[in-house]
RNA sequence: AUCCAGGGGUACAC
């Protein structure tokens, strides 16, 4: 049950159901527990509560699991809500569930009053509000709570280093990843990834080279997303043969491989084989989305291939359904400008429905 | 090992 909800294998898991309402396996109450998880995962609260109210005797994970299938994106606080307040049991994860959906809705205030009310705080509550304060911008309190929590754990310390990196603060980002090294911690793939992302934002080669060679090392795993990252790294680093190379290494290369390579050949001005490289994608069936039709532009635009431009522009919205941002625009703008079709340009221009910036 | 926290690609000009 835990394998088919980590993988959203719904019909796995009805079928583990039904075999267990055989066996009578469901009156072992971690099994029902376990069912209500998959079902909350897979799909939804419903189902969740339904196995929740067939079941004889529940503990207080059979509360958490259905607290979680309410709490975990954020919809439906208010039900979440009303369950924990009225829940005959109570845990520190209950108290964190409701920490997390909260700060998936964004509602940061609530957030931290649960945690100030949490009496016994572990390192998932405050990971969770360092997650929560970064995503919306607040890196300085979140770092306050990573300065001031009793203890740190991998999970902490990588929130606080993509934190940085998401907010275009690669230099104390960095700083974490020396202290971590420091400290001889063992670092894994999910936590350079925002040591890499830092260290793109800084651009320097030398770095590039080190945090490469820092990955063989100490064997990370070079999975889709790592690789994707060292693309971007190494084309953001101005070594487009390295980029290269990190992309051919990714085994089924998806969208966000395809558009950061495009993207870093684009800015290079290598216009032609960054429409190859989209070509490519179109022959191995990924679909492009908003951002890889930012790089299929911009790559137009830095290599003056105008008419290109304007098919793919065309193509995006009709072939592909993407409505064109404001990042979109910019490209276009820029390559008729660049070209001196200035006409053409202005009346693009004039033609978006909202304010231009 | 029945429930809670960390993940990559985003335009132009200066």
């Amino acid at each position: 049950l835990n394998s088919c909800a980590s993988l959203f294998s719904t019909l796995h898991g009805i079928e583990i159901h039904g075999r267990l309402l055989k066996t009578g396996f469901q009156f072992y109450i971690p099994v029902s527990n376990a069912l209500i998880d998959m079902y909350g995962k897979c799909c939804g609260p419903s189902p969740s509560h339904q196995v929740f109210n067939e079941m004889i005797e529940r503990d207080v994970v059979s509360y958490n699991a259905v607290l979680g299938s309410h709490a975990r994106f954020g919809k439906e606080m208010e039900v979440a809500k009303r369950l924990f307040v009225r829940m005959p049991f109570r845990n520190v994860i209950s108290w964190n569930a409701m920490i997390v959906g909260y700060v998936n809705c964004g509602d940061l205030d609530s957030a931290r009053a649960v945690f100030n009310e949490l009496p016994a705080r572990n390192v998932v509550s405050w990971t969770t509000m360092i997650v929560g304060y970064t995503k919306y911008g607040f890196v300085d309190e979140a770092r306050v709570l990573f300065d001031t929590m009793p203890e740190r754990n991998l999970v902490s310390w990588t929130a606080m280093i993509t934190g940085y990196a998401q907010n275009g603060r690669p230099m104390e980002a960095l700083e974490l990843f020396r202290k971590m090294e420091a400290a001889r911690m063992k670092l894994d793939a999910i936590t350079m990834i925002g040591v890499i992302s830092a260290s793109a934002q800084l651009g320097g080669g030398e770095l590039a080279k080190f945090i490469s060679s820092y990955i063989e090392e100490n064997g990370i795993e070079k999975n889709t997303k790592i690789l994707t990252a060292l693309v971007d790294m190494h084309a953001k680093c101005g070594n487009m043969d390295e980029a290269c190379c990190a992309f051919d290494e990714i085994l089924e290369p998806d969208a966000f491989a395809y558009s950061a390579l495009i993207m870093g050949l684009a800015t290079h001005g290598y216009g032609v084989r960054a429409l190859d490289i989209f070509n490519r994608m179109r022959v191995e069936d990924i679909k492009p989305d908003y951002i890889t039709f930012i790089g299929v532009l911009n790559a137009c635009s830095h290599a003056g291939l105008v008419e290109d431009g304007l098919k793919f522009w065309e193509s995006m919205v009709r072939d592909y359904g993407i409505q064109p941002g404001t990042e979109h625009y910019a490209c276009m703008v820029d390559m008729l400008g660049r070209t001196g079709r200035l006409d053409e340009a202005y009346k693009l221009v004039k033609s978006i429905g909202v304010k231009p910036s």
